[in-house]
DNA sequence: GAAACCAGTGTAAACGTTTACAAAGTGAAT
DNA sequence: ATTCACTTTGTAAACGTTTACACTGGTTTC
């Protein structure tokens, strides 16, 4: 099966390979009757065209990398489903690097980069090690790439990007903890070099500051984008002499490593320390208390980001870049409430 | 950058292409003298061999398609972790599929597979109607499949396999709701087709089978591998007349759903009704209670999977198949108890 | 010193497509 | 009837590799 070539096909229906080509890729430019004669051939053989030929003169493998931090995190996993969808309309296939796994160096990266010839890139975290290396290793080949989930940085503005304004609704959330009282908020970012993260803890800082709330050194800490992350920082914002009595957590999943950890450490939440997550993850209602967090349109912004990826491959690098902002919105469950100090 | 072909480098260093080619595939059969000129003609040039090229010349992509369930489900998330390890060592790309999406007819998958020119499968749910189709598509042609996960059925044991001991686990985990003191015992799968909840499902009859318990009928319902799926049949379990006081779930996702639609209808976990899930995902000791589940080395089972399928790709398909069984282990937890009437 | 061998290299074909160009066929307009 | 315009088909080159085979020159063997 499939080891029947074109040539194959052309014998069997009297015809040329090249017309044979055309029936399959512009059945418009061939009479009626040859196309018939070609199709009947083609069923006949079980003729499917040889996709390494097919990529190897077109020059285009119909691949699509997409570089996330991991894809455990229910919220990249949502994002994917966005992004298999478009791409298997597109016919697209899709692979995966993870930047959490960290396994590669700048020159493995740089060396992959090359040799797999991918026809574009999705970037979901232009700035850990793994992107930047990307974005330096590509900027003078001409490879499309499109940024997700992230606000891209201003030297990056020549890529189009899609996602939500975190900066606006990491306020969002600050001031919601606000509003209920609290004006000791910490906080728990993700990891140093993310963007994504970055952008939050500016929101959450400039809140704080627009209502003259104090940050006392040690209420912000590193969280690894973990559930393990998480409660490692707990602990440290615990032990602070004046301990904060609400978190903002830069993703549900560090909502959820952090809320266990106050439950563990003999705490409860909302009651003693309120805690508000970022993304709606699907856990982020199940567990107990249910977290009030923000959510945001994960699989919209996978299927936008690709279409768009899509577009900029079809259509050449010429166009210009374009940012789409998707709507966020603040989800009130049960893991905020009044400070009770 | 890197539209340098194999001729430039030979140009530069004044040899034959075929020289260029030997040092770079077969650098022993060739002068110290001349590699090292044509070392330096590709270190000036930024050679690196057109990827394409190589594939379509040389029959193979490298590329290995995973087939799953869902990757939303942490479990499949480490298996995944695991494959992606073997195959960054062994120079493979992973392109996924996902079965519960259920997008794609018969048809297309069948077109799919003679399409992409996959190196191999790796088959994580051989039962679905996706496994199906890819199985009877791919027998006629010689292509390496590995099934991971799950048992094979007896008509598929031409095929190598990595995974636990299904049925015995199962049994274990309905014996340690049985010794605890239940006899009414529910149990939730998840698909109709799915070898891998089947033999579950085959563990749990067998386990209450040996300790004379019976089974009602309306006490064993569907729960679709997923959170949603297991609740609404939780909601069918606690509305029969005489409903059980434990529930085997056949996988962590679906108890964690369970658990929290069983604490939603007023009634307490472990008090009023005890819970055991399957997978030990991350999220199974963070939910209240902490989950008693079977822990499988999901990393381990995907790296061994996948190199094994390398095996199979690189040494033909002429060997024996070979099937792996890892181990499993009962992890005690909070979320079962003795019952309380 | 010729024959035989061998390692290193070059030549050219092959892989299965797509496509520019040429050729042939069709019909309309002169 | 001849030319012209246009459509349909065929011919052949091209894509960048790998590799069977042929060639070269040098060394060994008799």
């Amino acid at each position: 099966m499939s080891d029947v070539s074109i040539k194959e096909v052309a014998r069997l229906a009297g015809v040329s390979i090249a017309t044979v080509s055309r029936c399959v890729n512009n059945p418009e430019k061939v009479t009626e009757k040859t196309r018939l004669k070609v199709q009947q051939a083609i069923l006949d053989t079980g003729y499917s065209p040889n996709t390494l030929a097919q990529s190897f003169r077109r020059g285009r493998t119909n691949l699509v990398m997409v570089v996330l931090p991991s894809v455990g995190d229910p919220f990249f996993t949502d994002v994917m489903r966005g992004i298999r969808t478009a791409a298997k309309a597109k016919g697209y296939s899709i692979v995966i690097e993870e930047t959490q796994l960290n396994t590669m160096t700048a020159d493995e990266i740089g060396a992959m980069l090359v040799s797999k010839q991918m026809d574009g890139i999705l970037l979901l975290a232009s700035m850990s090690p793994f992107g930047t290396e990307i974005l330096s290793a590509t900027s003078n080949r001409k490879l499309p790439i499109v940024i997700g989930c992230e606000t891209v940085s201003p030297e990056l503005s020549e890529f189009s990007s899609v996602h939500i304004d975190n900066v606006s609704a990491a306020m969002e959330a600050t001031n919601y903890l606000i509003t209920s009282g609290h004006e000791r908020i910490g906080m728990i970012y993700g990891q140093e070099k993310s963007l994504l993260t970055k952008d939050r803890e500016d929101g959450y800082r400039a809140a704080m500051r627009e209502s003259n709330l104090p940050i006392q050194e040690g209420w912000v800490a590193a969280g690894e984008l973990s559930l393990a992350g998480a409660r490692k920082a707990v602990r440290q914002l615990l032990n602070h002499e004046q301990r904060p009595t609400a978190i903002f957590c830069a993703n549900d999943e560090m909502a959820i490593g952090a809320l266990h950890e106050v439950k563990s450490s003999g705490l409860n939440v909302p009651e003693d320390i309120s805690i508000i997550g970022f993304d709606d993850i699907r856990y982020a209602e199940i567990v107990d208390p249910p977290l009030t967090t923000i959510s945001q349109p994960a699989e919209e912004i996978g299927e936008r980001a690709m279409y768009r990826l899509c577009r900029e491959i079809e259509d050449g690098m010429g166009g210009d870049s374009i940012t789409e902002i998707v709507p966020h919105k603040l989800v009130i469950r049960r893991s905020v409430a009044a400070p009770s100090g």
